[in-house]
RNA sequence: GCCGGUGUAGCUCAGUGGUAGAGCAACCGCCUUGUAAGCGGUAGGUCGUCGGUUCGAUCCCGACCUCCGGCUCCA
């Protein structure tokens, strides 16, 4: 899914002083139309400049052309204001909010009566193609001050707005608003008519843009949609407008075929197509269930998860999905988590016989998280720090009350089951341990198909977070890549989110594993005292004081969910129907019976196909189910004794001795790989 | 939660103010098959739910529910 690459930077092209940068540009023999047409360049100082842009002394600027990064964004820009001018021109009464370049498009909001319809979109699309084809010069123009921007925007309320964010001393008013910066500047962009010189429309910009709107050379308008003005639901509602534009119509109707590659591989369809699971409406929003096909992917998943942990020397734990709410007061859930919680049931309450309350009820609560159960666990008895680290683990099932409207296939559910785990250390302990679960961790998602992901570090943040800063002071771990710095997201109060792995396949980032946290002694759900001791000099001494240290606590979960393991095709550990036999010939039947239970006798999923379809209807059908081997079984391959392999992408392998193929399935499975087979990867023994 | 869209057979979708159709799947036959759809037939729907308008509603109106997209481009 991602843009094609950027073009390297081209040499620098030198800017005479008092000439504009486009001739300058041009004089240098760069192209000016095309997909790598020059838009905008770079100052030495890094910053973009309009191509009308001249310098008052000689400058050297790289050219950006439109094939790139910087360059797609500046046409995507662009494409804003040119939609924002369609719709104010279908609808005068139209106020203006921020038209940003985002990821593969753009979007602007606009404040209007009626929300726009998908009608209106085809419409302002046309709209869009004339004033691109008018040729509109973008021309920027300096406000004086900023009273003179209040005078000229005095029907623009969101850019009045913005002008006071900029104008306000020590607030930045961030990257993503385009229309004004932190310098001090501040511009506005005239749409001038091509031949006439008129102004026809202008928006409060900081720029660039492109030199005209004829070098917007394809886009399309693709949603409409309602967001809140400064992303905060106790403003006013906006009508946002997305849409992607791209350096030509080549690429843009690559883009728009990536996009129907994405949806083919949508975990929702594939979940629908191959019979995994569903969400009955009967059941409720965000609560799936796992057909057959899914419930054998689940079961792989989670059995060779449950053996690496073995291995990894955590120790298994059950805990109830329910509980009474005293829990979840001590970890501080309901006080700042109550809202993703499900509502409380309130229970037990005995009245008499007046009505008043004899027996005082308990509100019960399903649980949104594992941890303070599987810290009752830990505090059950006394511990010693001779049975540190305590590592639990459990398949457990948390309910979370998400919003109706943020409910996504299994990304976004209200019920799901977590592959938890708590380990309980001395804090001398938690760096090793961090180390070796992160390894662990890696390579457990490396077996499930994960191999490319993106690990941030999160520090944390003093405002939000509890506790002092030493048990947890981050400590970077070196792992596959280098973590990412970041402040912030991982401040939830009282616990610090160290590192998570992304999934580049999970697009936009929707989609987190959290991996670890630390918990810190002190807190109120802290895993609780142990008789602990401190390791000094490699030597175990008692530890200094009264208190004991406590133990620390490391959370983590690895897959979280399911789907995790759907995207993109299926894993190798976890194919439903390994392979499916098709007798080829009526008298192979026997035959192709006896060499599925070779198959199942060395536990591969086998089914055979005893339908009567043609073969070439099987193999398109099963082909579809995406099943990796299919083992055909005709007339010639069972007067030799053997089989015929067919594999997804169309090659194959035919006349393989029965007993070098049965092998030569089980290795593969063995071997844990996670692409699919092909005649080439897959090579029984000669 | 809010805004918009959506809901017709198991699936993908047509369609109409006078209680519905196709393809695939299913089932039953015929064909006896060598690498991505053989042929014929049968059955299958309270047109999301509840109300309203109407002589009559799947269609028009309202409420609710589901699902989709989005709610500072961000990992």
């Amino acid at each position: 899914m991602s843009a094609p690459a950027s073009r390297p930077a081209s040499a620098p092209v030198r800017v005479p002083a008092g000439t504009t940068a486009g001739a300058a540009v041009r004089e240098a023999g760069l192209p000016t139309t095309g997909p790598s047409a020059v838009v905008v360049v770079r100052d030495a100082d890094g910053k973009l400049r309009d191509l009308a842009w001249a310098p008052d002394s000689d400058a050297e600027v790289e050219a950006v052309a439109a094939d790139t990064d910087e360059g797609r964004s500046v046409i995507r820009h662009s494409a804003a204001h040119v939609l924002a001018q369609a719709v104010q021109q279908v609808r005068p009464e139209a106020k203006l909010g921020i038209g940003p370049p985002i990821t593969d498009g753009f979007y602007y909001d606009f404040d209007v009566d009626q929300p726009f319809t998908p009608d209106d979109l085809s419409k302002l699309e046309s709209s869009m193609k004339k004033i691109i084809k008018a040729g509109q010069r973008f021309s920027r123009r300096r406000f004086d001050s900023h009273d003179d921007a209040r005078k000229e925007l005095a029907d623009e309320p969101y850019k009045l707005e913005l002008i006071d964010i900029k104008g306000a001393p020590g607030e930045d008013p961030g990257d993503e608003i385009v229309e004004v910066d932190a310098s001090g500047e501040l511009t506005i962009y005239d749409n001038v008519h091509a031949h006439t010189g008129e102004t026809v429309w202008s928006d409060l910009c900081r720029g660039p843009h492109v030199p005209t709107t004829r070098f917007i050379p394809a886009f399309k308008l693709m949603r409409t949609a309602a967001a809140y003005w400064r992303g905060d639901e106790k403003n006013p509602q906006l009508q946002r407008i997305y849409g992607t534009a791209w350096e030509s119509q080549e690429a843009l109707d690559a883009h728009l075929q990536r996009l129907a590659e994405a949806e083919r591989r949508d975990h929702r369809r594939l979940g629908a197509e191959l019979d995994l699971f569903s969400f009955p409406e009967e059941i409720g929003s965000g609560l799936a269930v796992f057909h057959p096909k899914g419930g054998v992917i689940r079961k792989e998943l989670e059995d060779y998860s449950r053996r690496r942990h073995e291995e990894a020397g955590y120790e298994f734990v059950n805990t109830p999905h329910i509980t009474k709410g005293q829990l979840f007061e001590t970890s501080g859930h309901l006080s700042w988590y109550r809202e993703g919680m499900y509502p409380g049931m309130h229970l037990d309450e005995e009245l008499n016989a007046d009505g008043t309350v004899r027996k005082p009820g308990q509100d019960y609560f399903l649980k949104p998280m594992n941890c303070p159960m599987h810290n009752l666990i830990f505090r059950s008895r006394g511990r010693s720090y001779r049975e540190l680290p305590l590592r639990m683990f459990e398949f457990g099932s948390v309910y979370r009350y998400e919003k109706s409207g943020v409910v996504h296939g299994l990304t976004r559910v209200r019920g799901m089951t977590q592959d938890d785990a708590h380990i309980y250390c001395t804090e001398e302990q938690m760096q090793g341990e961090i180390r070796s679960l992160l390894q662990f961790v890696l390579d457990l998602l490396s077996d499930y198909g994960l191999d490319d992901f993106y690990l941030e570090l999160s520090t944390r943040d003093p405002e939000k977070s509890i506790g002092s800063d030493e048990a947890g002071s981050a400590r970077r771990t070196r792992c596959a890549r280098r973590p990412r710095l970041r402040p912030g997201p991982g401040a939830r109060p009282g616990r610090r989110r160290l590192l998570r792995p992304e999934d580049q396949r999970a697009g936009q980032g929707r989609d987190r594993a959290q991996l670890a946290d630390v918990h810190h002694p002190g807190r109120p759900d802290a895993p609780g005292p142990v008789r602990a001791r401190v390791h000094r000099g490699g030597r175990v001494a008692p530890a200094a004081g009264h208190d004991p240290p406590g133990a620390v606590r490391l959370h983590r979960a690895v897959l979280r969910r399911a789907h995790r393991a759907l995207r993109g095709g299926l894993p190798g550990v976890a194919r439903p129907g390994a392979g499916r036999g098709h007798p080829g010939h009526r008298r192979a039947g026997a035959l192709r019976r006896g060499r599925a239970r070779q198959l199942k006798a060395h536990g591969i999923r086998v089914e055979v196909d005893a339908s009567d379809d043609r073969m070439q209807k099987k193999i398109r059908n099963h082909t579809m189910q995406k099943v990796p081997f299919m083992v055909l079984v005709g007339g010639r391959d069972a007067e030799a004794g053997a089989v015929s392999f067919r594999f997804r992408d169309g090659t194959q392998r035919n006349g393989v001795p029965v007993a070098d193929a049965v092998a030569a399935v089980a290795d593969w499975i063995g071997s844990r790989t996670n692409t699919s087979p092909t005649a080439d990867s897959f090579a029984p023994a000669p």
